[in-house]
DNA sequence: ATCTTTCTAGCACGACCGTGCGATATCGGG
DNA sequence: CCCGATATCGCACGGTCGTGCTAGAAAGAT
């Protein structure tokens, strides 16, 4: 009886929409009456879709969310070489291109809103288990150690030990052998931990100073990140 | 004859009273009511000292600037050994306490704001030298190498050479010596790259989610970045 | 063709923002 | 003591925000 729209549809198309805003205009900018009118929309319209504005960018920060799995997907099943799937898993959490620069920039903005703002905090939360666990990921298959379990995994499990056992008790055993100069090889958590590190810090620097940061240059980086996490590992 | 009052020390006090806000409720929320009633004054007597909200927050933005100067020189006067001074240079730019923590915050929603106004944008590419300086200072420190030039100076230069010549030039440089697995050792200028990467890195991890980074933490992940350094440089 | 449900449009309201401005208080030199 | 420059106060204006709401358009089932 009634007109039927695709509601799915319109959510990805208002997501874009919002993404244009802020990459032009920063999440400050991202007004509803703004988003509305980039998607050619009017507000009444938008609002059917999306109750307030919390509601929006909660949905923006979970599509982010839910873009990275299939990408990643993709990479795992591939018939690669360790350095190779890597080197493409870490690549995804690195903004190449001005596609996911865009992303980044937006994820920042949302997630310096989620310290004020409640509701983006499961989300941000969620980000950094994500995050970490690819980070485990290419140190896992750098170092050919068994894959690690997944983030949900561990969450389900959270009634039978705390998240933190594993970085916690490799901070610990460590302090005795050395190996370099002062070097001492870093446990597997660790070296996930500086990756996730770099990962971050990439993102910040590439979103913020973009003209000092070209996507070669990332990809040397990350390059060089792939290549200490094999050197301290003495290999 | 008139009555009269010490700006800057006014300044200082509005900055302490901006900084404390931002810290509660973000950037956004940094409002000139806001700020005035943190620091119990009207709005009018605020807006003696800053014309406008834009003027209050680069002045902001300028004092956390002119505040890490001092801090290094204590170091860099300091006699110490070349790792110590290294170690102190580096954790000038991590949040390892509270204090810190606060001013990061600040920072990154500043930086976030400079995407689009303006006039953020110059202490923003300065900020950008200063820590790159730093990096340097901290990689030449390691590596005992001469002392790199301040950022003012090839300011001044700009004229007879290019800002990137250095990373340039030893990008091109390396390509035969190989140290270990694939390992090629970087230019100091990558690793100065690398450093200020893991700066930015870790300060947006620990403003973001602080329940995963412990200062010990921080301090700890730091060492592993100066180690590495030597490690690469096969020291 | 008509009815029922969904969707769209945009006005209206209250809240809060930055800022201009005039009244008032406060001090220090004459 | 008192004048005038400076500092402080807080109201008021115009603008923009999120959101509630109602009138009307659109479209499939009957």
């Amino acid at each position: 009886m009634p007109k039927i729209v695709d509601h799915d549809a319109r959510r990805a198309e208002l997501a874009a929409a919002l993404w244009r805003v802020v990459g032009r205009a920063g999440v400050a900018g991202a007004t509803v009456r703004a988003v509305a009118d980039e998607a050619g929309w009017s507000m009444g319209a938008l609002r059917h879709y999306f109750a307030s504005q919390g509601e929006l960018l909660r949905f923006a920060m979970d599509t982010l969310l839910q873009d990275v799995p299939p990408r990643l997907a993709a990479h795992l099943a591939a018939d690669l070489e360790p350095r190779e799937r890597a080197r493409r898993l870490l690549l995804e959490l690195v903004p190449v291109d001005e596609e996911r620069r865009i992303e980044a920039i937006v994820w920042l903005a949302l997630l310096e809103r989620s310290r004020t703002d409640p509701s983006l905090a499961e989300p941000r939360e969620i980000a950094w288990l994500g995050e970490r666990h690819i980070c485990r990921l290419v140190v896992a298959e750098l170092l050919d150690l068994p894959a690690p379990a997944s983030p949900q995994d561990r969450f389900e499990d959270e009634s039978s030990g705390e998240r933190g056992a594993q970085a916690a008790g490799s901070s610990t055993e460590r302090g005795a052998r050395a190996t370099g100069p002062a070097g001492i090889a870093p446990s597997p958590e660790e070296e996930a931990e500086a990756l996730h590190t770099f990962v971050d810090g990439i993102t910040l620097q590439a979103t913020t100073w973009p003209g000092e940061w070209t996507p070669a240059a990332m990809r040397a980086s990350a390059e060089r990140q792939l290549d200490s996490v094999l050197q301290r590992a003495g290999r």
